[in-house]
DNA sequence: TATTGTTATACTCTATAACTATA
DNA sequence: TATAGTTATAGAGTATAACAATA
């Protein structure tokens, strides 16, 4: 039975990975336009922009994005050297570096903002009552903690052995 | 009042999207190692294996999947070397082409399928109750169908005139 | 010895524009 | 004139492995 296949979990799973591929696309192109930044530089920026002291360690930034180390390092570059972001070593932590947004990247960031929240709204909200919000944000929530909890993430390459 | 973010529609469209660049990171390689396929070319095998008479002409196909058409030609080129697909003119329009999955397509989807399953399950499913399941079933189809019906399509480079 | 981060490199994906041909 | 698809090319994103420095 492990292995029957569920129609209804894989419509799901397609309607899901469809949707959030036309939106992807959407706020990519968006971002872009308002803020000329890839999608990934945008989240970069809003997670250190939400984290406690508006900074991070690289691997704490990279944590859920889903990157490989380098991919993070060469997009930390690219916003270091648009002035969004600075880098300098940990006092804590020789190893670590600590990435802090600036204002400009702040700044940016506030640009990006409202036009991100109407594409999202027009794309995927506009067909939901509040009911349905209600009830995707804590199935997504569920899910994105189940997640976080899993073994695979961005350093998961160094952290396994085989 | 139309431009205030709503905090719990900025939270459910983030929790939406990290959980989605999870689980399609690690599709992804559950595709790649299962079949050799980008999950990209898994998508394009899937639909056409879908699709009426397992063919679709190449606008239809990259209908969707949100492509540019060249990207998806590049796409059909590697799936055709592989043996994956055939392309051949259609006869009812001859600019058109007409995309077909093969033998050898079907099979290569057929290896991909059970592991892919797996992976949806363990990550996406297992903390979902049946009811959860339904809900988000049910809402992504709408949200799909609302996505599908809106412009920006794949080709919409070309039907802009600006 | 394990971990943090960077570098160098190669590869894939995607997009733009110019092109051919059919409608 | 508009559409379907291809080509060439250039750029961005990502991953691998080797590396240096610190814990």
């Amino acid at each position: 039975m492990a292995d029957a296949l569920e129609p209804e979990q894989l419509n799901t799973y397609f309607a899901l990975m469809e949707s959030v591929s036309l939106l992807h696309h959407a706020v990519e192109q968006q971002v872009r336009e308002a803020g000329d930044l890839s999608y990934v530089q945008f989240q970069l920026l809003a997670r250190l922009a939400d984290a406690p002291e508006r900074q991070l360690t690289m691997t704490e930034l990279a944590d859920g994005v889903v990157y490989s180390r380098s991919g993070l390092t060469h997009q930390a570059g690219l916003l270091e050297k648009a002035g969004l972001i600075t880098r300098c070593p940990s006092p804590d932590d020789q190893r670590a570096t600590l990435v802090a947004i600036t204002q400009a990247g702040l700044a940016r960031l506030a640009e990006i903002l409202p036009g991100h929240i109407q594409v999202a709204r027009s794309l995927l909200f506009a067909p939901l009552s509040d009911q349905d919000l209600h009830a995707l944000g804590d199935i997504m929530a569920r899910v994105r903690d189940h997640m976080r909890a899993r073994p695979p993430r961005s350093a998961a390459t160094r952290k396994r052995r085989a």
